[in-house]
DNA sequence: CTACACACGTGATTC
DNA sequence: TGAATCACGTGTGTA
């Protein structure tokens, strides 16, 4: 049964005869049939000599639709085309890609650059000033969340030092789409203290229509954070 | 990881017996021939049959090297890939691409909605244009990996601060499986200096029979990142 | 007619 | 094992 193609590509048409003509032109050549319209089938049953079902077969084909239709997808939201072909298409996705992340940039930095200073002031300030521990330090993993007035919080953890640890603050981080403006870290055995300043990202905004419930997520968040860094009872 | 050498002259070998290998299945399983060793050929004279190269056959060798390259930097540029494969790295290209065009019309709109501020992002951006001395910019990205011993790097970034880019290099860190033993960090105006101490994850140790490829994931990573730092012409 | 781009089926490899 | 991915060589259509 000559598999229907998975989404018919405008004008092409007529691939799902493809497969049998390759196989009948391989017979031809092979069985020695010149006939190539004489498919009575010495060797053609049609039911099980032509179709040979390599094993993969179907899964091939449709490993190779799902390529396509990504690839047509992938055409779709890119807009400058130059050419209808694969190359091309990826090329294209690739030089979209590099200027869409220019163009964020640029905005960020535009949009935060007055901030920018801000924080910059605020992380050198707290920096020097968590220097002098004041009165009780707990020495367990300790997390602190203070927000930066507009969109900004400074996230403070110290913690003892433990393999992967640090990875898996960063997987929070990210799972919670939040970017990370600075970093500070003093690291010194066996413990370390790390000074964030990060902000939700904008796309996070955008399922949040009450600026409220992005305290509650950021509250969340710290949670997480500090039950990853909290030294395990054993 | 899967780097598959280009040109397999002699490395694989047997790369000119698979088209026999095909005509004759194809021979068996048509003609009804069984002996699978029997090529006496009655039309393949074993001679030019062997070396019959299909006049397109380097051609479609270097397109299919071309599109692997294109799907190779495609990945470069995607920030999160869910998996080492080629469609689902262009899934995750096309909801990279729809999550920076929101986010691009997102910040737009946070541009233009505040017209007061945009006054002072406005002042600022010259001002921290000047603030940047281009005279003697030798300061851009740079990036050293150290190897430490066993299993460990040392690696040093000098970057000139700009918004997400820490964030950038925190995902190419996490998409290379490298685990961050330590970090340090300073930062001051406009510049900042990281020390990493990375530890390449076991899973991706595993995936590497030869303890020589290590190295050159490690270099890729230090070029991905030094393209990731490095000031953008213009 | 040459060159290029595609789809196809298959073997090999990986998990 | 079996499912999934990939590279490969080839036939075919189009510019």
């Amino acid at each position: 049964m000559p598999r229907r193609p998975r989404a018919s590509r405008g004008g092409s048409g007529g691939e799902e005869v493809k497969m049998e003509d390759f196989v009948e032109s391989m017979l031809n050549l092979g069985g020695g049939g010149e006939g190539e319209e004489s498919e009575e089938g010495e060797q053609l049953p049609a039911a099980d000599a032509t179709q040979y079902k390599s094993k993969n077969l179907d899964a091939e084909r449709r490993r190779r639709g799902r390529l396509n239709t990504n690839i047509l997808k992938l055409r779709a939201v890119v807009p400058n085309i130059t050419k209808m072909s694969k190359e091309s298409t990826l090329a294209d996705a690739i030089g979209h890609i590099k200027k869409l992340q220019n163009q964020v940039l640029e905005l960020q930095s535009q949009l935060a650059d007055s901030p920018g200073e801000a924080w910059e002031k605020q992380g050198s300030a707290s920096c020097s000033e968590s220097f002098a521990p004041n009165d009780n330090i707990h020495y367990q993993g300790q997390v602190e969340l203070i927000p930066l007035g507009s969109c900004k919080y400074n996230l403070k953890i110290f913690w003892t030092k433990r393999a992967g640890l640090f990875t898996k603050v960063l997987e929070a981080l990210c799972n919670y789409n939040v970017q990370v403006l600075s970093l500070n870290t003093i690291t010194y055995y066996g413990y370390a203290e790390s000074f964030f300043c990060i902000e939700p990202a904008s796309s996070a905004c955008l399922h949040l229509q009450v600026k409220g419930e992005q305290d509650v997520v950021m509250v969340e968040l710290r949670d997480l954070l500090s039950s990853i860094v909290e030294v395990p009872s054993i």
